[in-house]
RNA sequence: GGCCGAUUCGUCUAACGGUUAGGACAUCAGAUUCUCAAUCUGGCAAUAAGAGUUCGAUUCUCUUAUCGGCUACCA
């Protein structure tokens, strides 16, 4: 059916009723991915065709966070293209004609039942233990175009009484569908229920009608959506054939489930899983506010790098991708059937990876802020340095801050366990030899001025770890950290030396 | 309840009828280091259950179980 001559397209259809979650941004991706990969195009549309759950600043937040994660859109609601416009409140007018169509070929009907009868309906059923379905078994006994005569759905269309247009199902045919990552499947339209298409509530199309119909006027080529919509497959097939429409190719990607508990992950869980679900701080209308990916340190390659591995793999053993390198790699029959759940402390390792890949100056550039918040004034190259050094150690960007803070600030304190085991009476007299030894040297070159230490220590005979965390202390504060000669060098000598000096004076001369 | 989908180490996954069922994260040891990390080495750890088909099933079929989705004038 799908003709392989059309240029890929393929779009990312959210809906402004909030955040945009992990889940919503893996579509994103994986939608721009195969887009990319096969010269097409990838389009933004918005599809505000709830008027109830519409929330103001959702679409700026899509935008924006596509934007964070490298996600280029082609076309879509910010910059406009040939088939604009992309935002489907802004093409009202549109669906009601193609609507219209569907009842007068015969696929469709007006129905005039208000929500209260309907809710009867319901209710009736449940109480008989069944379930109501607005299907082929009920359409002729209520309130439709199919059992009223014209004149009167007319008259009542005329006087304005609500109506909706209903999608008439076919009664008993096995709809034959096929899906690139599930396979062939079969559902028999029994099964199915006449859905709405067009909603009188708010004069706008259901998802349904107006999906269809863009898909087809943007002429997408690849439908690449959640698991979710598997369901209403049969529906979409059945419309297109409707309306005699070249239908698009269909992938349904697996749902990311909540990190503990169980459901689909959703909106509203937040971060209340002591890890963001959103890639950016999401300020809500109601005042309420949740964490982002960007906010707690993310770079973004690393979250996409750790997103296109949920319920995607290469087939190989790498796992470190560079957007470039997803594209490349990427194919849809290699994307998983079943749900995935992710795990935050590998994001934390991706996190880790990209921070160790990242260039200094730009690791510098991110964290001058943080530096600044501290009162502590660096330049970038000095920063970067600093950075250079501990890297390989940081999961975020706030520890390269944490980690580098007493190359520019004396320690403000002494680590107590650390000086219980070492700050002791002999270590603390080697100290002060080792303090003059050290006032010789020029230490311009850490790894010689090391050898030349160690040299001495073993000459002297010295216990190498305890006068080596003696002198860690009194510097570094702590006996943790990155190579104590790297630091001495990095800070000078006479800064070196004044540390000892203000240390013996605080810490005295040990037990 | 009905319909649809899924089911490999704790987690993400590889193995498209023949492997000692592989990797990564996590975890636990050891090595290394001036310390802490990092790094390196090694360990623990899985085919949901039961029937078939087959010389041979993680892989194909069926049943059961479990999980998930949908079942709105929401998307």
């Amino acid at each position: 059916m799908a003709d392989n001559n059309r240029k890929v397209r393929v779009r990312f259809a959210p809906s402004p009723t909030g955040a945009l979650h992990i889940g919503g941004v893996r579509t994103a991706l994986y939608n721009y991915l195969f887009a990319r990969q096969h010269g097409g195009d990838f389009i933004l549309r918005i599809e505000d065709t709830d008027s109830q759950r519409f929330v103001p600043g959702a679409e700026n937040y899509i935008i924006e966070s596509l934007k964070w994660c490298g996600i280029h859109t082609d076309e879509g609601v910010e910059q406009g293209g040939p088939h604009a416009p992309y935002r489907q409140s802004e093409r009202k007018e549109i669906y009601l004609q193609y609507a219209k169509q569907l009842v007068q070929s015969g696929n469709a009907y007006y129905a005039f039942d208000t929500a209260e009868q309907l809710d009867a309906l319901r209710k009736q059923a449940e109480a008989e233990g069944k379930t109501f379905a607005y299907d082929h078994t009920v359409r002729r006994q209520l309130q439709t175009s199919l059992a009223l005569t014209q004149q009167e759905v007319d008259e009542r269309i005329a006087r304005g009484d609500n109506w909706v247009i209903r999608f008439m199902m076919p009664e008993d045919e096995d709809v034959q569908m096929d899906d690139i990552i599930r396979g062939h499947i079969v559902i028999n339209t029994k099964t199915l229920d006449d859905k709405v298409l067009y909603k009188s509530a708010d004069q706008l199309p259901t998802y349904h009608l107006a999906n269809i119909v863009d898909d087809h006027l943007m002429e997408i080529t690849h439908v690449i959506r959640g698991e979710e919509w598997l369901p209403s497959l049969p529906l979409h097939y059945l419309l297109y054939r409707a309306f005699g429409w070249q239908r698009p190719e269909f992938a349904h990607l697996p749902l990311l489930l909540k990190p503990q508990g169980q459901g689909k992950l959703s909106k509203r869980d937040g971060d209340k899983f002591g890890f963001p679900v959103f890639p950016l701080q999401w300020d809500a209308p109601d005042g309420s506010s949740a964490m982002g990916y960007r906010e707690s340190g993310y770079l973004p390659e690393a979250f996409i790098n750790m997103l296109a591995l949920l319920g995607w793999n290469p087939g190989t053993e790498q796992e470190i991708f560079s957007m470039d390198e997803l594209i490349n790699a990427f194919s849809l029959d290699k994307v998983s059937k079943s749900g995935a759940r992710f795990n935050p402390d590998k994001a934390k390792w991706f996190n880790a990876q990209y921070i160790r890949m990242a260039d200094d100056q730009r690791l510098a550039q991110l964290v001058q802020p943080i530096y600044a918040q501290r009162g502590i004034s660096v330049t970038i190259d000095r920063a970067a340095q600093a950075i250079a050094l501990i890297k390989e150690r940081a999961t975020f960007p706030v520890d390269l801050v944490d980690l580098t803070q007493k190359l520019f600030v004396r320690p403000a304190d002494y680590d107590e366990k650390s000086v219980a085991k070492f700050w002791k009476a002999d270590n603390v007299a080697r100290l002060a030899e080792l303090r003059q030894l050290l006032e010789a040297d020029s230490i311009t070159d850490p790894a010689a001025a090391e050898a030349r230490v160690h040299e001495w220590i073993k000459s002297k005979d010295y216990s190498m770890g305890q006068l080596m965390n003696t002198l860690r202390i009194a510097i570094w504060g702590v006996s943790q950290g990155p190579s104590i000669f790297h630091i001495i060098s990095f800070i000078g000598k006479e800064e070196a030396l004044a540390r000892i000096d203000v240390a013996a004076a605080s810490l005295g001369q040990g037990a």
